[in-house]
Formats: C-alpha cells, structure tokens, sequence
RNA sequence: AGCGGGGUGGGGUAGCUAGGAGAUCCCGUCGGGCUCAUAACCCGGAGAUCCCAGGUUCAAAUCCUGGCCCCGCUACCA
C-alpha cells in the first residue's frame, strides 16, 4: 500500500480547454490514479481550476464584467467537463478558495521569514495615462535593430530580437497610446539561486524522468539559476501578505500560487473529510510517491521551482518523485491556441463522442516524448480500427455467440488443449505489460498492450473456429468461448483505468453487477464464473464517420445564436455600437454598424445570428470578436433573426469550433436573403443551405428584399 | 537571436543514452481465407537512398563534425 499523490495541472479559468490540455493532465493522471487504485495504493489526486493569472482578467475587460464572472463560469465548465470525460479526482478545486489564498499566504511569509524571499527594487514601464505598471508587452513602439513600427517590449516580431521595453523608440502604452514612463517599484523575489546546489542533488537520482524532461531541467541547471520575482503589478490575484500601501496593488505571481495548490487542495481535501492531518501522509511520508502530470511549458517550474519552493517552506517535505510531463498535442501539425481560436476543444468533442473515444485516441497519441498531431481522420480512424475493430468487435463476437449458443450464459470450460492454454499465457503477459508501463507512466505503450490482448483474442478466436464444430464437438466449443469471454473479462479490467465507461459496459455485460472500478488490478487474472448469466447488449463502441458536410464550404463558418445583453455607443464613430453578447458558454464584444437603422432599446436582450469565428478586429480602436448577421438592401439593414424559442449558443450555420475566418475571406462567401426573407447560404457549386435552428428557418426582419446580401 | 526537440516505407510511429544479423508496430494498399462478429476478424505480399554531406569503426538509423528543413519555448497557450 503505497501514498501516491497525483498532483495535475491547474487549467486557467479564462476559456474552454482544449484536447491538448486533457492530453498533458486530466487523461494521463486519471489513467495512473485509477490504476494505483486498483491496485490497492492510497491515491489521492487533487488540483483544480487557476482562478487568477492574465488570461482571465484579459477576457473579463472584453466582455466588460468582474474576473470572478469569468472565472467562476469556466471553473464550472471546467468541472463539468472533467466529470464528462470520467476522470475523477478526489478533489477538484479552485484557487480562489479562502483556504487556498490563506495557506499560499501562509507559505508566502514562512518562505520571506526564512529569507527565500526579499525585496527588491526594479524599474517598469509606468502608464500615467491609466495609472498602472505596464507589462512589457503591453508597450509598443518602434524596433531600434529593424524600425519595425509595431514591435513590442519584449520582443520583436519583425526581426525576432529579444528587446527591453525601454530601448524601444517612440514607446507607447498599447491600452492608452500615450508614452510609458520609467518608474521604480518593489518587488518580492524568490531566491531561487539559494538552492542551486540542492537542486542539483535532487535531480541526481531522477534516470526514470522522461528525457525531454531532464534535458530541460539539465539546461537550467548548467546556466545557473536566477531569482524570479513572485510578485506582480496587477489587482487580480491573492494578496501579497505584507504589512505597507506598497503592497497594496501587488497580487502573488499566479505560477507561485498555483503550484501551491497542490498542497493547499491536499490539505482542503482532508479538512472536508474530517480528518485535517491526514494529508500529511502524502507530504512527510518518505516512501510516499508524487507524480505531476503537466504539459512541457510548465517543466522547469514542477522540476526545479517547485521544489525549491518545498525545500525552502520546510525541509522535510517531499519532492516530486516523476514529472511525466507531455510535449504538445499539435492540431494539423500546428500549435492549439486560444488565442487564434485554432484547436479542438473539449466542449465541442465531449458533445459528439464518446468520452473513451476521445480518452482512446487521447492516450494512443500522447505525445510522451515529442510532439504529435490531432487528425480528425485519424482520430475517426483509429477508433474505427483499433477501439471498435480490434477490441470492441472481439468482445462482441465471444458474447453473442455464447448468448446464442449457450443459453445466454458463460459456457463451461473443459479439457484445455494447448491453444486454449496459450491464449491464458498470453493473458497473463499482456496484463504484466500493462501494468509495467504504466508503472513507469508510458500510457501509449500500455495501451498498445492492452489493445495487443485484444488482438490476440481475435486470432484465438479465429483459430480455434468455434462455429465450426458448434454440432460435432459442444464441450470443445465452450471451452473456446469459456476462454473468449475470461479474456473479455480480463479486457474489462485492463482497460478500466484507461477507457471506464465502456469497461463498465463490458463488464456488466459479462453478467456483473458490481463496480469494474472497484475490481483489484490482480483480479484481471481471475476466471469468469461458468454458468453466469449474460447481458448482451449494443457493441461497445459506436462507429465514427466525420460528417460529409465537413467538406461543405458552410464549414468554414460559425455562426450561432446569441443574445445582446448590452449596447453602448462607440465612443469614436457615428455609425457603431459596441455590444456584449451572451454565446452562452461565454460571452464577447463585438462592434456593428446598427446606429443608423436600430435603437440600443431596440437591440438589447435581441437574439440574433453572431459568426462567431471570424477573426479578431479592431474597429475604430475597439475589439470586436465576431460579427452580428444582417440583410443589407440599399441603406435598409435587417438583422437575421433567430426564433424566439432558440437556445443561445446553439449552432445555425457551418461547424462549432470551425477555425477562424478573415474577413477578407468571409466576404468571398455568399449569403443571402431569399424565399421570402429566409436566409441561405450559397456554396460555389450547387450547394444552397438554409440557416436554420432544429426546423425553424431564420428570417430577417423588416423589408428586406429578396436577392439581398448578408453580412 | 538564444535555448530545447525533431526529420525512419503513402500517413502515424519504435529503435538512437549502452553501434552489429532480414529496420518495429498501427493504419492504408494489394492478394488470399473465414463468415461467429459493427464489410468487423485472420493469414500473406508489395512498399524505406533511416533529411543531406563528410568522418570514426571490421560494422552506424544509432557515435562525431558541418549543412538543410520543421516545430516548440523564451510572449495571455497543456
């Protein structure tokens, strides 16, 4: 009975997560904790959502509402969406929690007592425009090595040279236009440097570390460790605990604050269970084991920081035993981002597969060591292939032809011959594989194992041809399906840390009524009881066929029902409106040119048709992410309007998630108002599809004419 | 620019730190078998200058040097 603590990842509560981030944390952890389960080891895993940091305070100033709004509505989704993908944790939490902030305190000023924090004082970018401290990359202005016009302060992205934000000429606040002044402020380092040598010593004994991994952790190490600020100027985040004003408008670095939570959720998971020290078991106890399941961006703060961070709060605590951390899940061979609206995302995938579809494909192309690549054609295809054709359709065919063969039971075993025998060998093998790699945390390669067993299965199956002798030797033929279905058993086993759901499917289908979940490891090996009855059912996987309409032109479109919650002016254009719009799952700002033909009160509360993938402009200075459908005849604009009974959020025309479009290429396509005010939408062939929501077609108000355009 | 990772049959990969026999596995493809099974399963074949050029060695995908190309991080992204 080993501690194992599995620590993963604190997603940012700013947005929907992307299949890249269930790939680096939520996937692999739940794996290795549902396997340490079974066999028996106390686990506990704990993280949550990352309340604070930029992202989330970026978001909120788009949509005009407190962080917390934010915050709180992804923590949720959030939390949704890892219960929908089953991956359990014992305790899935927030950093905006009370107890966290008043722990990361307390570890905050046990660190500065011990003297691994100091103040300095060091010289930012100052706005006096908007009375703030500008992070570098919130100045602009002209590259001194290349006169690129649009450089930032850290950096230029014409030439690619590392810059400071004061070499920049003409330096200008990215929110305000007007000039940044330099200007002194005080800072709480981190004295990360103290610990070069205790590092060293701790990553000595770390072979089992996954290379990439240890390279990066190496390189740090050889260039010597610098001190890192922990505090920064911003007003989102858990106070800095210092008595002075000067600390007033100073949050803690959300990466310091956010790797705490892994003690802190450690602790709140105990108090919650009544038993406020038992948490300690997994902290002090030096056989316990500690595995952070991250991506690669975050390495060197779980391998080196980190640890420091322990060293320095109190000695005795223990360290990470394995960092597994991920390389990136690629999308088409380029980098998921938020920000660009490029990815798959989490919401749209757990709306249309099956969670062990996507956990399936999730783990077989991890990218353990190096980067790898969603395809959505491979995705279908290895479902198709591998998860329902090799592993699905084995225990379909050992099932329903004991069910109709055998009475609908387990048939009993016989004489074993050495077929029969070799396959049990094999069984035996595989579950030794299995369990090997995942010991070692390469979840690919235990996959590959368990889905091996299935395989063999197909060929002993094969082999052994029970249909044909189903007349002439009855005994023989149930011992064949006998071993058929104690290999599916053993599959039901195997594959409950990796895929739980459709294990929980086979495994009541194998005549259970109990929890697969609560078998031990070991009882992977145990017979199936002869004469069990069977509960045959649908096969465990469902196909996937991508959709034909993915080759539609409609595809390139997101356009969704929304609702206006607020219409301001545009402070520096006659013709525009700013308005916040509800998409439900999240909310934006987008800029329309209604002044002329619409009221705000004629517009607010409105539902209306929003392309929603259409890139990120700036309109008159002011951000507009997605537009507002409308009929244009002559000056006359008649927004599309959705029914009055649509859902918001709900998908109208194209693919949910579809990547974002330009502008320019969006007016390349053809919508139009048609048949009586209905709007379509005109491919380059033939193609005609009406923009409706279930079977209500979308019209648009006033008297638009036929043959109109819409934009 | 710096740092890190990578380039292996049509696609995706293993092997590479400890160099050695026909270069692994999955998918696709071609041919055959089976018909219990979600046209699923099983057997066999074809298909690779292991990015390029040098070097070390009896022997290199594997080690060394140089080059080309891709990607990531350094920047609100696992």
């Amino acid at each position: 009975m080993a501690k194992i603590l599995v620590a993963v990842a604190w997603p940012y509560a700013s947005g929907p997560r992307h299949i890249g981030h269930a790939v680096s944390t939520f996937i692999p952890a739940d794996i290795f904790a549902r396997y340490h389960r079974m066999k028996g080891d106390e686990v506990l895993m704990v993280g949550g959502s990352d309340m604070h940091g930029t992202p989330t305070t970026v978001r909120a100033d788009e949509e005009g509402v407190p962080p917390e709004v934010v915050a709180n509505r992804y923590h949720a989704l959030h939390a949704r969406n890892i219960e929908q993908l089953g991956v359990r944790y014992d305790l899935y939490w927030n950093t905006a929690d009370p107890n966290h902030k008043r722990d990361a305190q307390e570890i905050f000023r046990t660190l500065h007592g011990k003297g691994f924090i100091d103040d300095r004082v060091m010289t930012s970018p100052y706005c006096p425009t908007g009375d703030h401290f500008l992070p570098d990359r919130y100045v602009e202005g002209t590259c001194p090595h290349c006169g690129f016009a649009g450089a930032r302060g850290d950096q230029c992205e014409n030439c690619g040279h590392l810059l400071d934000p004061f070499e920049l000429k003409e330096p200008k606040c990215r929110i305000h236009g007007t000039p940044p002044t330099p200007r002194e402020t005080k800072h709480a380092f981190f004295r990360l440097s103290a610990f070069q040598k205790r590092l060293e010593a701790y990553i000595a004994n770390k072979g089992h570390w996954r290379s990439p991994v240890l390279s990066a952790t190496r390189a740090w190490l050889a260039e010597g460790l610098l001190d890192r600020p922990f505090t920064r100027d911003i007003d989102w985040g858990i106070e800095v605990p210092f008595p002075g004003d000067e600390w007033k408008a100073k949050r803690i670095y959300v990466w310091f604050e956010a790797v705490m939570g892994y003690l802190t959720a450690s602790r709140e998971f105990w108090r919650q269970n009544g038993q406020p020290e038992k948490w300690r078991e997994w902290w002090y106890d030096p056989t316990s084991k500690q595995y952070y399941f991250i991506g690669k961006d975050n390495i060197v703060f779980h391998t080196l920081i980190w640890p420091a961070i322990l060293m320095g709060y109190d000695e005795k605590l223990t360290l990470p035993h394995d960092v597994p951390a991920t390389q990136y899940m690629l999308i088409s061979g380029e980098k998921m981002s938020a920000g660009r609206g490029r990815g798959v995302w989490l919401p749209d995938l757990l709306e249309r597969f099956d969670p062990d579809a996507i956990r399936y494909y999730a783990t077989a192309n991890m990218p353990e060591l190096k980067d790898s690549s969603f395809e959505w054609e491979d995705f279908a295809q290895r479902n198709n292939s591998e998860l329902l054709a090799a592993y699905g359709n084995f225990v379909h065919r050992a099932l329903t032809f004991a069910a109709r063969n055998f009475d609908n039971r387990v048939p009993e075993a016989q004489f074993l011959d050495a077929q029969d025998k070799a396959m049990v060998r094999k069984l035996e093998e595989q579950w030794k594989k299995v369990g090997q790699n995942l010991e070692y945390c390469h979840f690919r390669d235990a996959l590959r194992e368990a889905i091996q067993l299935a395989r063999l299965g197909n060929q002993y199956f094969d082999a052994k041809a029970p249909w044909e002798f189903l007349k002439k030797d009855r005994e023989a033929c149930g011992t064949a399906l006998h071993v058929s279905l104690q290999v599916s058993r053993a599959l039901a086993v195997i594959f409950a840390p990796f895929l739980p759901f459709s294990s929980q499917r086979l495994w009541h289908a194998l005549g259970y009524d109990d929890e697969v979940h609560g078998q031990p490891w070991q009882a992977a090996l145990d017979d199936i009881p002869a004469g069990q009855t069977l509960r045959v059912g649908k096969p465990l996987f469902a196909k996937i066929e991508l959709e034909e309409a993915a080759e539609s032109e409609a595809d390139r479109l997101d356009v969704r029902v929304a609702q206006i919650v607020d219409v301001r002016d545009h402070p520096n254009a006659d013709k525009l409106y700013v308005m916040n719009v509800d998409l439900g799952d999240e909310r934006r700002q987008i800029v329309a040119g209604m002044k002329e033909n619409y009221t705000k009160g004629e517009l607010r509360d409105r539902k209306i048709a929003l392309l929603a993938n259409l890139q990120t402009a700036k309109l008159r200075g002011i951000e507009s992410n997605g537009m507002l459908l409308a009929g244009e005849d002559g000056p006359q604009v008649g927004i599309v309007m959705p029914p009055e009974d649509a859902p918001v959020g709900v998908l109208i025309l194209g693919r949910l998630g579809a990547p974002r479009i330009s502008f320019e290429d969006f007016r390349k396509l053809s919508l139009v108002v048609d048949d009586g005010g209905k709007v379509f939408f005109l491919g380059s062939g033939h193609e005609r599809v009406p923009l409706k929501v279930g079977d209500a077609f979308l019209r648009v108000d006033k008297g638009i004419r036929d043959g109109s355009p819409v934009r």
